[in-house]
RNA sequence: GCGUCGGUGGCAGAGUGGUCAAUUGCAUCAGACUGUAAAUCUGACGGGCUUCGCCCUACGCUGGUUCAAAUCCAGCCCGGCGCA
């Protein structure tokens, strides 16, 4: 029997932080954060990581796990978070996943396999040297398979794909079984709702130092480059920091470029078709889903 | 008031007699997602259809030249700049 977990979803500023602590407390739960940007240290105010005080007490995993400078991916995630996962189920506490990078909560759900491969800088290097199509020609000749299904302009892919063929002949298939028995929760929340929690969660981060946090990891030697990666607070308080963006502009840019990245975390929820949704104050709901789950023998 | 440059699709901005419903970027809508995933990428995007094609309305307004105009001419309206 597969151990079961929660694991709760939602578009950015939904409410899937106090929704996790709130059941955790409730349901003698630790979190899990499913979160590409907060597993780095530093990056807190931007990425808007719960503090310790918000963390009632409740034991957060996940958070602060690597350096800014370098890049832990999803394979990293799926390895310690399964690690994390198994340590709370140990101490007979409930886990509970919550966070937006869905991508993270497949591969740390064992839903979708990444492969054992890790970045090979100087082949990624050359790879990126050339053009889609190059690369997309040479990806159709080592493995037609995988050619059928990827986006032939998108390189970032290819790159991977080639890379994978390098390190093993071919693209193995991503599928794999699940590892838990997991209760998806969904926090439903107007679109007008959400891009007022956007907006105003710009403005609370701004006056909370947001901009000199940026600041600081540049002087602590994090480049522009590393900050366009990170993307979304980091990308545009940079161009602004860098004189490209008035502050206003700077707002109007991540308040827009926020909007379309929830758009896209709700595309991806779309596939997920067993989730429970609540509204994002629906605690009472959400605890009896959650002991419903808990307590049936699968 | 005179001169001058300009008024193009939600915005910015190309086009300067036919091949223009109009390059491109942004926004918007829909979507993809095999170790960068807050990243990366795709499609649609004036309206209506029997949607690999057809019809209608469009490039400030009105009229004109022409087989044919967003593109040329005239007048008018509006904006920037210069001179008064």
């Amino acid at each position: 029997m597969k151990p079961k977990v929660i694991v709760i979803v939602g578009p950015t500023a939904s409410g899937k932080t106090m929704l996790s602590i709130e059941i955790a407390t409730l349901c003698d739960g630790e979190v899990v954060s499913a979160d590409s940007r907060q597993v780095y240290r530093g990056l807190d105010i931007g990425t808007g990581k719960v503090t310790p005080e918000e963390m009632n007490g409740i034991p957060h995993h996940l958070l602060d796990v690597a350096d800014p400078m370098d890049v832990y991916t999803a394979a990293d995630f799926a390895r310690d978070g399964q690690a994390a996962i198994n340590g709370i189920l140990e101490q007979n506490h409930l886990p509970i996943i919550a966070g937006g990078t869905f991508f993270y909560v497949d591969a740390l759900l064992g839903t979708v396999a990444v492969p054992e491969v890790p970045p090979n800088p100087a082949l990624r290097a050359s790879l990126e040297k050339r053009t889609a199509e190059a690369l997309f020609a040479e990806l159709q000749e080592k493995d037609a398979a995988r050619a059928e299904t990827i986006d032939p302009h998108n390189k970032v892919r290819l790159v991977r794909a080639l890379e994978l063929i390098d390190a093993l002949g071919s693209v193995p298939t991503p599928t794999s079984e699940p590892l838990y028995d997991a209760l998806f929760l969904g926090i439903e929340i107007t679109e007008a709702q959400l891009h007022h929690n956007i907006y105003k969660r710009i403005i609370d981060r701004l006056d909370h130092g947001m901009i000199e946090e940026v600041v600081q990891l540049h002087a602590n030697g994090m480049t522009y480059e590393r900050m366009e990666e990170l993307g979304l607070e980091y990308r545009y308080i940079s161009r602004h920091l860098k004189g490209e963006l008035t502050k206003e502009a700077m707002i109007d840019e991540l308040n827009t470029k926020t909007r379309q990245f929830a758009k896209r975390q709700l595309t991806w929820l779309k596939r997920y078709t067993a989730v429970q949704w609540v509204a994002p104050d629906a605690v009472t709901e959400a605890r009896a889903l959650v002991h419903h789950h808990t307590q049936t023998h699968s």
